[in-house]
DNA sequence: CCTAAAAAGACTTTATATGTCTTTTAGGGG
DNA sequence: CCCCTAAAAGACATATAAAGTCTTTTTAGG
């Protein structure tokens, strides 16, 4: 369970290869699904979500590309999957205690709202920068 | 994402409804399924899971039903959602780095594998019996 | 106005989740 | 031995979500 879907797997993949390059240029994104081996059409849905999210900014035309949207030490970890997988939730009550009838004396609500803290906290923990580096960091 | 399943989600409820029970009785899955509010046919299936990882007892016949395999303080909700959910994997890589060629030097890895471990460590630290008293211990 | 490249959205395919139904096996009581 | 009860097992059905493709449109440069 708990399992992350490919589509988060390749969100990662792209923006952490981007992380990786010098900040001021784009990127096509053949390029980039080239390199980090997804499929270009899947990829292209992908960063069209970050676009929207301002995780990375696109340029049309010609000479167009993606470029990372803000400076790799500024994005998370936990920004980039919730970006596209959507907020981390363990369980629906966690998001709404009134999506469960029976939350209001459920010994387990509260043990998913842990969850959820403990990993968003560790997602949030962990920038780009550190992400795209050479040697590892964590 | 990271959401359990209806199947995790019902496993749990009934489960926990049996640990509130005195032990050395044995209960109707029809009855369960009907406390908790499940689908009898879809609780019994979890509960022939449970079984085979001997949380629960099961007796055929007249006068059967379910009982719980071993006191309540002994089961840790770990063991109850992954009997059913199956392990905890935020990523394949972290069951075995060769299923990503990239492992070897990918940072994300290492991040899996501490979500891995917190997410576990937080059921870990959850038995049966404080789920199932009725004042909130969490 | 031609070409390059992303945006948008419809579409397809596959896998998983969420059940249901039927038949079989085991146990207790008359 | 027969009958009734209840779980076990497994096939079956449906719904939802994941994974990926395709086509058309919009934007920008030269
Ligand atoms: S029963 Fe408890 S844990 Fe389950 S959804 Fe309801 S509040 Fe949450
Ligand atoms: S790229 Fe890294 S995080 Fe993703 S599956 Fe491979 S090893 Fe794991």
């Amino acid at each position: 369970m708990m399992e992350l879907t490919r589509k988060g797997e390749y969100a990662i993949r792209g923006i952490v290869y981007l992380a990786g390059k010098p900040m001021d240029k784009v990127y096509l994104l053949s390029d980039i699904a080239a390199a980090v081996d997804v499929p270009p059409t899947f990829l292209a849905k992908i960063f069209q979500q970050f676009s929207k999210m301002g995780l990375v900014k696109s340029f049309r035309g010609t000479g167009g590309g993606f470029m990372l949207g803000r400076a790799p030490e500024n994005i998370t970890l936990l920004e980039v999957v919730e970006a596209v997988e959507g907020p981390i939730i363990p369980n629906r009550c966690v998001v709404n205690p009134l999506n469960c009838e029976r939350s209001g004396d459920c010994n387990v609500h509260p043990v998913w709202a842990r969850v959820q803290g403990e990993v968003r906290g560790v997602l949030e923990g962990v920038t780009l920068k550190e992400l795209a580096s050479e040697r590892q960091k964590v």
